[in-house]
RNA sequence: GGCGCCAUAGCCAAGUGGUAAGGCAGGGGCCUGCAAAGCCCCGAUUCCCCAGUUCAAAUCUGGGUGGCGCCUCCA
C-alpha cells in the first residue's frame, strides 16, 4: 500500500518513500527536561508513537531516535533555582518522562540520546560548519551565519528580509547579523562547561539535534518530525547546520503535529494555561487521554477540554465494556472452534482494510479509529443476538473479529490492557473519587435480588432507585448483576 | 509588517473535484417485570459569506468575515 504523508517542506502530501528500501530513520525532538511535561508533549510523542507503530505494521524496519536535552538555559536557570547541579534537574525529569510515556503507552524509542553525551560529535560538525565558511568564532562563541548559507527557509518559507521587521538584537551575543543563531555558547561563570576548540562552553540549541541525528541515522535520513512550533527556528537551523556541515541533503521528509489548545488558545508555559500529563492522569485514565489525543488528525489544532476528555473516556468505557462481554460469552462457547468459515467475513475484513487505508492517508488516527466503529458494534450483536445456533462458529466469529480490532489497536497502543483489569480500575477509582461504599452497594444489590425472586418489584426497583441516588448503576443479565458509577 | 493555518449538525470530528465517515447528546423501535447496557432506525438537501471556474465544488480560484499560530524559550 502507498503510504502517504504530508511533507511540511514541500506543503503537500507525498507518497513516502525509504531511502534503503525495507528501512526508515525517524528524528523526533524530544523535550528539554526542566520540568514536568504538559499534555502539548503528550500529543507529540503519542503522535508519533502511533506514527512509528503503523510504519512498523507495514513491514518496515524502523530505527526512531529521540533525543533529551539534558542542557540548556532553562535547566541550569531551574538547578540554579535549586541548588542544585544541572545533572541532577535533568536527570530527576528524564525519569519523570519516562514515566509519563509508559503511562500513555508510549514505547521507549530505539535510541534516546543525550545532549550531554554527544560532545565530540558536537564540536566535530561545529568544525565542519565554520570548515565550509558559513560558522564564525566571536568572542568565545560561535555563530552560524544564517546570510552565507543558501537556501535558509526554505523549511519554513521565510525570507530574511521578511523577518526583518520582527527582528530583536540580543545585546549580549556578538552576532554579525540578528539572525544568525549560536553554535556554541563561551561559558559563564558557574555554569556547566565542556571543553572545545573555542574555550570551554556548551552547545547552542539546534547544534545537538543535527550532530544526534546524523550519528544514529546517517548524515541523510527518511523523516524528521516535532510540534509545529519547532519549524521555525529550531528545525530551519537544524538543515542549514546540517547541509552546510555535512554538504548532503539532510531530512528528507518532515511532519510536524498541530497545539493542543485550551479554550482555542495555545496552551504554553508562558500563557500559564497548561495542564501537565500528571495533572490529567489524576482524572482519567491515561489511556482515554491517548484516544482523545488521537481523535484528531495530528496536524489539526485539538482543543483540551473535560467534555472532551469525558467524552473519550466514555467511548473507552465502551470498547472495554464490549471486549469484557465477548470474554465473557466466549467462556460459555467451544474453546476450539476449529477453523472455516465465519459471520460477516466482509464486515470484519472490512474493519483492517479501513483502518490501514486511513492510517496510510497521512496518518488519518481520526479517521482510522471512526473505521473501528462497526466492529465494536458488530462484538455487541454477536454477544447479545447471535444470528446463529452453531456455536463453533459463533466462537470462531467472536474471536476473528476481535483479533481484528485489537490488531488496529496495537498500532494505535489503545484496547491493549485486559478488559477486566481495565473495567475494575475504573470502578475503583470512581469509587473512591465519589466515596462510594462498594459493600453497601454490595449488599443492596443482594437485596435487590431477594425482592426480584419474591417478584416484589415495587421494593427491587426502590432499591435500584437507592443506587441511583448514590451515583451507581445496574445492570441485570443471565450471570446476575453488574454495576458500574455513573 | 512578513509567513502560515483554521471555519463541516446542539457538541466533538473525518472528508481536498463526483454528490456529507465516525463519536457524544437527542427522538423512535427491539430487548427487559420495569430499567440499564446493547443493537437497529431517524438527524446537515448541506459544509462562515459573496463571486467565479467546471457537466459536477465542503473540496479549486478571487474577495470578504471571524478565530488561531509562527516570526522570542516553547511540543
Amino acid at each position: 500500500m502507498e503510504l502517504r504523508v504530508y511533507n511540511t517542506m514541500t506543503d503537500r502530501k507525498e507518497v513516502l518513500v525509504p531511502m534503503v528500501p525495507g528501512k526508515l530513520g525517524m528524528y523526533v525532538c524530544g523535550p528539554t527536561v526542566y520540568d514536568m511535561s504538559h499534555i502539548g508533549h503528550a500529543r507529540v510523542y503519542v503522535t508519533f508513537d502511533v506514527v512509528a507503530r503503523f510504519l512498523r505494521s507495514t513491514g518496515l524496519e524502523v530505527c526512531y531516535v529521540r533525543n533529551f536535552t539534558d542542557i540548556d538555559d532553562k535547566i541550569i536557570k531551574r538547578a540554579n533555582e535549586e541548588g542544585r547541579a544541572a545533572g541532577e534537574v535533568s536527570e530527576r525529569y528524564i525519569e519523570e518522562f519516562r514515566k509519563d510515556m509508559a503511562l500513555l503507552g508510549v514505547a521507549p524509542t530505539d535510541v534516546e540520546p543525550k545532549v550531554t553525551e554527544h560532545l565530540p560529535e558536537i564540536v566535530a560538525l561545529i568544525e565542519r560548519i565554520i570548515a565550509s565558511g558559513v560558522g564564525y568564532v566571536s568572542g568565545k562563541d560561535v555563530y552560524f551565519s544564517v546570510r552565507d548559507h543558501s537556501g535558509y527557509g526554505k523549511l519554513s518559507k521565510r525570507r530574511l528580509d521578511d523577518l526583518e521587521a520582527g527582528a530583536r538584537v540580543d545585546p549580549n551575543e556578538q552576532k554579525r547579523d540578528p539572525f544568525d543563531f549560536a553554535l556554541w555558547k563561551g561559558a559563564k561563570p558557574g555554569e556547566p562547561s565542556w571543553p572545545s576548540p573555542w574555550g570551554e562552553g556548551r552547545p547552542g540549541w539546534h547544534i545537538e539535534c543535527s550532530a544526534m541525528s546524523a550519528r544514529y541515522l546517517g548524515e541523510t535520513f527518511d523523516l524528521h518530525a516535532g510540534g509545529k512550533d519547532l519549524v521555525f527556528p529550531h528545525h530551519e537551523n537544524e538543515i542549514a547546520q546540517s547541509e552546510a556541515g555535512n554538504g548532503k541533503p539532510f531530512a528528507r521528509y518532515w511532519i510536524h503535529n498541530g497545539f493542543v489548545q485550551i479554550d482555542n488558545e495555545k496552551m504554553s508555559k508562558s500563557l500559564g494555561n497548561f495542564f501537565t500529563i500528571r495533572d490529567v492522569l489524576q482524572k482519567v485514565e491515561p489511556e482515554a487521554l491517548r484516544l482523545f489525543l488521537l481523535s484528531t488528525h495530528y496536524r489539526n489544532p485539538i482543543n483540551f477540554s473535560d467534555v472532551a476528555l469525558a467524552d473519550a473516556s466514555r467511548r473507552l468505557d465502551y470498547i472495554y465494556e464490549t471486549l469484557a462481554k465477548v470474554e465473557e460469552r466466549r467462556a460459555a462457547l467451544p474453546s476450539e472452534p476449529g477453523e472455516g468459515e465465519l459471520l460477516e467475513s466482509a464486515r470484519i475484513a472490512a474493519l483492517g482494510a479501513g483502518f490501514n487505508e486511513a492510517m496510510a492517508d497521512d496518518f488519518n488516527t481520526a479517521d482510522a479509529i471512526g473505521r473501528l466503529a462497526d466492529g465494536f458494534a458488530l462484538l455487541n450483536e454477536l454477544c447479545e443476538r447471535p444470528k446463529t445456533k452453531d456455536k463453533a462458529l459463533l466462537a470462531r466469529t467472536l474471536v476473528a473479529a476481535r483479533a481484528e480490532l485489537l490488531a488496529c489497536g496495537m498500532i494505535l497502543g489503545l484496547f491493549t490492557q485486559a478488559p477486566g483489569e481495565y473495567l475494575l480500575r475504573r470502578r475503583t477509582r470512581l469509587v473512591a473519587e465519589r466515596g462510594i461504599d462498594a459493600a453497601e452497594v454490595e449488599r443492596q444489590i443482594a437485596e435487590r435480588a431477594e425482592a426480584r425472586k419474591r417478584k416484589d418489584f415495587a421494593a427491587a426497583d426502590r432499591a435500584r432507585d437507592a443506587l441511583k441516588e448514590l451515583g451507581v448503576e445496574i445492570m441485570d443479565s443471565a450471570s446476575g448483576t453488574s454495576w458500574k458509577v455513573l
